[in-house]
RNA sequence: GGUCUCGUGGCCGAGCGGUUAGGCACCGGUCUGCAAAACCGUCUACUCCGGUUCGAAUCCGGACGAGACCUCCA
């Protein structure tokens, strides 16, 4: 497929947009930074997943055969190195009165339902960091036989001084080890750790530990990056095409699982590195500590204080589609409206092409309107770019269906199904579902009947009196050309 | 403090050396009993100061402002 050489992609590692080339012909193995479920995602960890979504949709679309890992951290990560040792997930079970698991598989059971409700594809698999304790325990002791890391009073360090005679250490962030230094020494003055930064591999269990797994070095849990060395290793090869996650998890966990990767199998797990960039609120990163998260559920029920209305999880994908996947993205209601607005207006004009009259002459030019389409998401996934030509297409249609433009059949046919693919197949989106329901559907179509007999007669009063008794109920009446409908 | 990113019209947001981004709002028009909706059209911006160039929002330097990372984080 012409298509599938075309597609740039930019990588972290280079900087630079770079010809997507798989290292297997026709396959692409990915492997994206899953959520840890110690609580429910908020909206900006789904945009990360909503954008590599996007991504694999993309690469599907192409033709490529895609296997897609995304983890589930469902072990506790040390919530810091400066004396405070209580991991994440044993925090919020011993909050919640609940068994480590229990919260994973709570949070989890929300997670999948909000995957759904989003519309995302499910991914190959969604491995967890429990399920892969062998694995983890092999790296390390490959590692350790490699001479990248120590072993310390239970605990297991990867030895980064020894690591950087070899290797580049900061390949990906861009990081001096001499620039860190001064900061981050005082805080690790009673550390068993050789150097600063040198990060764990495998932690000594504590007394109250909810999860202890037993290893070579004694009962403890896995270090912080270890898990996704492991997973990825296991599921795509030493060595795989692309590795993503939230630009916040380029340093340090990107950089070391590369130094983990290269420590115990002597190269780069990932030929291409990519960064989605974070959610704001009101010009800052969305995040748990600042207090300026919703939920993606709140959103759509209308039960966050931060917006007036509740959005449908289509409007609020459609709304971050508008961005590309490496800009952040501020949330503002202003803006939510105006997407809901855009997206109406796309699916009004896609509704409307299987009801256009065809002519002998196509006076658009469909084949490059739909070469477009190709040109803006072979851009590194350009989807703003995307939209804008989709909403080109729509005011073609507009114009084709109010006699201003012709269309052949074939080009009809062409532009209605790849309209449907990049809408659908590609961004993710659907059709908003219509009212149907079943016993209100009758009742309006006799209230609409009686509006339209009055309306006949010219009794303006008795007309207008239905729509604004309607419109009071919540339900808008829409006199159009071809009738009178209503939402 | 260190590293890095960014500053685009009323709002969101593409562009990354020369060509209309797009959406929403506003305004004008078509349609309509009126209204709404829908559709068409209009609106021409790049923080500031220097520099490079025939030509800069786009490259370089500086100032100011915002943000991210350096600690778990999508």
């Amino acid at each position: 497929m012409e298509n599938q050489k075309n597609l740039q992609i930019y990588n972290s590692l280079s900087g630079k947009k770079e010809i997507f080339e798989p290292l297997h012909e026709n396959h692409v193995g990915m492997y994206v930074c899953g959520p840890t479920l110690y609580s429910e995602p908020h909206m900006g960890n789904m945009r990360t997943f909503i954008n590599f979504d996007l991504i694999y949709r993309y690469l599907l679309h192409l033709g490529f055969k895609v296997k897609y890992v995304r983890n589930i951290t469902d072990a506790g990560h040390i919530t810091n190195s400066a004396g405070n040792e209580e991991d994440s997930i044993g925090k919020a079970a011993r909050l919640e009165q609940m068994q480590s698991l229990e919260i994973v598989y709570k949070y989890n059971v929300k997670f999948q339902d909000l995957q759904r409700i989003y519309n995302l594809l499910p991914p190959s698999i969604e491995p967890t960091a429990t399920g892969h304790i062998q694995e983890q325990i092999e790296i390390i002791e490959q590692i350790i036989e490699n001479g990248y890391a120590y072993s310390v009073n239970g605990s297991v360090y990867f030895d980064t001084k020894r690591y950087m005679q070899d290797f580049n250490y900061g390949i990906l962030s861009g990081r001096k080890v001499d620039e860190l230094e001064n900061e981050t020494r005082s805080l690790n003055a009673q550390d068993e750790k050789r150097f600063f930064a040198d990060f764990a591999l495998w932690k000594k269990a504590n007394a109250d530990d909810m999860q202890i797994w037993r290893s070579p070095w004694g009962n403890g849990n896995p270090g912080w990056h270890i898990e996704c060395t492991a997973m990825s290793t296991k599921y795509l090869g030493k060595h795989f095409d692309i590795h993503g996650g939230g630009m916040d998890l380029k340093f340090p966990h990107h950089e070391d699982e590369i130094a983990q990767s290269c420590g115990s199998f002597g190269c780069n797990p990932a030929k291409y590195w990519m960064h989605a960039n974070m959610l704001n609120v009101n010009g800052q990163k969305m995040s748990k500590s600042f207090g300026n998260y919703f939920l993606p559920k709140e959103i759509i029920e209308g039960t966050t204080s931060l917006f007036k209305k509740a959005y449908p999880a289509n409007v609020l994908r459609f709304f971050m589609m508008q961005a590309h996947y490496r800009s952040t993205l501020d949330f503002t209601e202003t803006a939510l409206d105006a997407a809901e607005k855009g997206f109406s207006r796309l699916t009004d004009g896609l509704n409307l092409i299987e009801k256009l009259t065809v002519s002998e002459t196509s006076s658009i030019d469909v084949n490059s309107i739909v070469a477009s389409f190709y040109t803006a998401m072979n851009d590194d996934f350009n989807a703003p770019i995307l939209i804008a030509s989709l909403f080109d297409a729509v005011r073609q249609i507009n114009l084709i269906n109010d006699g201003n433009a012709t269309i052949s059949e074939s080009d009809k046919d062409l532009l209605e199904s790849e309209m449907n693919n990049f809408l659908f197949d590609v961004l993710g989106l659907e059709i908003a579902t219509t009212n149907n329901d079943s016993k209100l559907n009758p009742v309006m179509d006799l209230v609409l009947d009686l509006r339209q007999q009055a309306r006949t007669n010219k009794d303006w009063t008795t007309s207008d009196k239905i729509r604004d008794g309607l419109a009071a109920a919540g339900i808008v009446v829409k006199d159009g050309k071809e009738g009178t409908t209503w939402s």
